[in-house]
DNA sequence: CGCCCTCAAGTGGTCAGATGACCTGATCAT
DNA sequence: ATGATCAGGTCATCTGACCACTTGAGGGCG
């Protein structure tokens, strides 16, 4: 049974070799019920049978049965709900965010990557809006703007416009992959952004780097909305470089 | 350990309510253990104490600490290995990618969604390569079209060199948070991707694809290296969206 | 009749113990 | 030096028991 020869030798130029992993039996039963959610077998709602009796059929014990629920719902294609039951997920866009979120997650360090993937996203997102924007889109942007205008006036924060003000444009983008993309950087950067908005001036700026881009979306001016977009973001990144 | 007081009273109405799930023991023991790795207690390539010890220094039974280690294990943040015991896992490595692929399949719309992420992303990132790529990286795509062009000749299958060609174009970007983006995409994409690669001089389109993208990096052209990307993953849509 | 409470049945969550399978390092034989 | 064997350690799986929660039915009361 020892199916490790070698693991100390150097092994001579060849064809790469591959661990080999031999599946454990609550993984099989997770596929095997993946699989049956993808045949359609069990739909979104569907109550799985009980614990018990899924293990039975299954031919392993509950211990396996539940290490393959748990992996299934990790996963986001499950809910466990105590006492009642465990029903199949609705297959929503956030069910397959969960990686990407995961990912940007363990990377909040790195906060002139995340401005850069913003700098990769956000003018496109702006030209889709210039695009796509309905009237009523555009009043919501125009009612931020004015609530910013206000907060400013103030010297009161004005995170929040701020966010809302690129999420309504991602919002008409017509993307919900994007749109949950960019709500986890925004959070990530939540706190590199407050700080920026508290240096002198700086939310003027926002504002007026806002305008520019509300103005050419307005315009249905493509092009123009990507630059502006992309000369507000290069302020916030100059900006967050100097705190850093 | 009974620390749920009160679970059974009724609470006064106020304002919305979001549904309070109580968190279950094994919750909260991944939430230290991931705490831990946090804060530097534990380090990728530790090995976490044996299950029995750990459960008793939770003061939880072996189960929920399995549930808790299974947990974990699905989010990539260790891995277990029969006989030898848990590992913190190196961060920075595929691990974080839970791989859904088998799902999308079932919700094709997202298909789209996915593909506009990519429109959004990878021109930005050729004409970064365009600017930054080293002779190496160049070379490197070289090979991968050589590979490319040989498999195509012969009509084996090329997804890996597409990936290859593609990701690192990515590297050559200088972004870990966006190349652990495309990777998720790519992966997530995977399925959709071989199939459009089996439709009649696809591989052939593709490669010439690739070899218009390189020639502009090459030249160090940006926007060339931008509008062949653009074009090639036009075409990509085009063919998939035909498949749907 | 409608509402509220209680209770039983069903179901997930947790614990404990036992056995089997795998891994690792040390030792011995060739 | 290499391969085989063994002992000790650790994960994987099974089983059974008990606890905690949910749901629906039935009964009592206004």
């Amino acid at each position: 049974m020892r199916n490790s020869p070698g693991q100390q030798q150097r092994l001579p130029p060849e064809p790469e070799f591959h661990a080999v992993r031999k599946g454990r039996r609550y993984e099989q039963v997770a596929e095997q019920i993946q699989r049956l959610i993808a045949s359609g077998a069990l739909s979104p709602g569907d109550r799985l049978p009980p614990e018990r009796e899924l293990a039975a059929k299954f031919g392993v014990g509950r211990s396996s049965l539940r290490d393959a629920i748990r992996t299934l719902e990790v996963m986001g294609i499950v809910e466990s709900r105590h006492g009642s039951g465990t029903v199949v997920r609705d297959l929503s866009t956030d069910s397959l965010v969960v990686p990407l979120a995961s990912v940007l997650a363990h990377k909040r360090e790195l906060v002139a990557e995340l401005l850069d993937v913003r700098r990769m996203i956000e003018p496109a997102l702006a030209a889709r809006a210039a695009a796509n924007a309905t009237e009523e889109e555009l009043s919501r942007l125009e009612d931020i703007l004015q609530r910013q205008a206000e907060k400013v006036r103030r010297g009161e924060p004005s995170i929040e416009e701020d966010s809302e003000f690129h999420y309504t444009i991602a919002l008409a983008a017509r993307n919900s992959v994007v749109l949950r993309v960019l709500d986890v950087l925004m959070d990530l950067l939540r706190e590199s952004r407050a700080r920026s908005l508290q240096v002198s001036g700086r939310p003027e700026r926002s504002f007026a780097g806002h305008q520019r881009i509300l103005r050419a979306i307005k315009r249905r001016d493509g092009p123009a909305a990507e630059a502006a977009v992309r000369k507000h973001l290069k302020e916030i990144e100059e900006v967050v470089t100097r705190q850093l």
